[in-house]
RNA sequence: GGAGAGCUGUCCGAGAGGUCGAAGGAGCACGAUUGGAAAUCGUGUAGACGGUUACCGCUGUCUCAAGGGUUCGAAUCCCUUGCUCUCCGCCA
């Protein structure tokens, strides 16, 4: 959410902005008009509550004395019910600027390329060779699926379709990444570990801006309107809602493992082989809450974690300066880190790293405090893939298989698979 | 799932229709005292949204889990929801 207080006085500049990232701003023109309203609204209810408050003190005070205050009573009663009304005025006004505020995207940084489409996201730096095959490579899922070590037709029995089984030393290596990039983050990065819980309410879906407009992406549980998360973004940036933190403890960094699920409603047709695209899949997400004038060298250090992991297991990536129509909703800055996927013969999106700037923290309501008895400030929120579990294990096997049919383990997964250095077929 | 108890400021805790943003402690900050510290004493110690303002500030409204209701007036009475705790049942 964009702070109301700068909307209202830069409302043009604000628009030519949303416009620079393609939204559409019609949707959005009521906004003087409410906020104007909703000023008066209040100016007028907070002056008869003035009059109440005082002139029920007086009722208190007369009949103390044991005086008549029919008077004044019945005159209160009319007040009454004019603030009322006006406060179910107030209150609609209210809610429907909360709406509009609710969907408005956020501002793109200065430092944000322009473009129309992913086309024009910039390449702003290239890591690691892409590998060259002296036999003819295949994709991850034949390669795991003659292996034996994923199962996509189960998994489509079992639930259904963008499912699947990890079976033998598949489930190993899954599990061999998430503790590989856990102990890197926490014991290089400086991160605090985490698991949070992987259905979250609504309130928290709101505070990191999946709600109100993306519903549809998401995964709910009807009968307790909880949502299951499409990343552990959602339960541990919440973890501060509604908080004042620290000064003195920012930045504060978590790295989490959750499952995520996502609906990848408008993706059918997209992505139907293999682990790319599925409902479930395994992240290690990491999350940052520091403080303003820190979140951009923050967003250069987060982005580098990210890229730690693909350097110590040898994947080739690229790195994209999202421009201003791929930003996403939320973002203010982002860079998304891309794997070199044999099978797609180009780069794959395996992690996003994002700077919100204070667009959550407004939403969910996460200040900080500069000194003992300083005033609270929104902090400025920032997470990124550390990487997406399911998409480094299609690269790993695309990257690293050899003519047999075999998959080498890079060096620094072996302490994680019980010293194997390949996965070959039983 | 059944029965019961509770939810007040950073924390503990009073409060039972008007004088309550809220007694009293503790903690924390600052000051006095001290060679320095402890102890002691004094002072201070929310947030949101408006108005006003160059700034310090001043000022109004709201907030005692959340939302609604009763009333001239609600932390206090009523309703709904959430959460916590105890006992029973079920259970990884």
């Amino acid at each position: 959410m964009l702070d109301m207080k700068y909307l209202r006085s830069h409302f043009a500049e604000v628009k030519e902005r949303l416009k620079f990232r393609g939204e559409d701003m019609s949707a959005f023109e009521d906004f003087e008009e409410l906020e104007k309203k909703r000023r008066e609204l209040l100016g007028q209810t907070e002056e008869l509550k003035s009059k109440r408050n005082t002139v029920s003190q007086e009722v208190a005070r007369l009949k103390k004395e044991k005086q008549d205050a029919d008077a004044l009573i019945a005159e209160m009663r009319e007040v009454g019910e004019k603030i009322k009304e006006l406060d179910a005025d107030l209150r609609d006004t209210e809610e429907k600027l909360e709406q509009l505020m609710l969907r408005m995207p956020n501002i793109p940084h200065e430092s944000v390329p322009a473009g129309d489409s992913e086309e024009d996201n910039v390449e702003i730096r290239t890591w690691g060779n892409v590998p060259e095959f002296g036999f003819e490579a295949k994709p991850h899922w034949d390669l795991a699926t003659d292996l034996d070590i994923l199962d996509f037709e189960r998994a489509g029995k079992v639930t259904g379709s963008r499912f699947t089984f990890y079976k033998g030393a598949g489930s190993k290596l899954e599990r061999a990444l998430i503790s590989f990039m856990l102990d890197l983050h926490t014991e290089e990065h400086g991160y605090t570990e985490m698991m949070p819980p992987y259905m979250v309410n609504r309130t928290s879906m709101t505070g990191t801006g999946q709600l109100p407009k993306f519903e549809e992406d998401a995964f709910r549980i009807e009968a307790e309107d909880y949502f299951l998360i499409p990343t552990a973004e959602v339960p541990v940036t919440n973890y501060h809602r509604d908080e004042i933190l620290n000064g003195e403890d920012l930045p504060i960094a978590y790295a989490a493992y959750s499952a995520c699920f996502r609906s990848e409603a408008g993706s059918a047709g997209r992505d139907t082989r293999g682990l790319i695209r599925q409902h479930q899949f395994n992240k290690v997400e990491m999350v940052r809450f520091v403080k303003p004038e820190d979140s951009y060298t923050e967003l250069e250090k987060l982005t580098g974690h990210a890229e730690k992991v693909l350097q110590l297991l040898g994947l080739p990536y690229r790195v994209l300066d999202m421009c201003s129509a791929d930003l996403g909703f939320t973002a203010a800055k982002k860079y998304d880190i891309e794997v070199w996927l044999p099978s797609y013969n180009e780069y794959k999106e395996i992690s996003s790293c994002s700077n919100f700037e204070g667009f959550q923290a407004r939403r969910a309501n996460i200040r900080f405090r500069r000194e003992k008895n300083g005033k609270p400030e929104h902090v400025h929120t920032l997470n990124g893939s550390g990487l997406a579990i399911g998409r480094t294990v299609a690269a790993l096997l695309e990257n690293y298989q050899q003519e047999d049919g075999s998959i080498l383990i890079p060096e620094v997964l072996r302490p994680y698979m019980g010293g194997k250095e390949k996965i070959e077929k039983k």
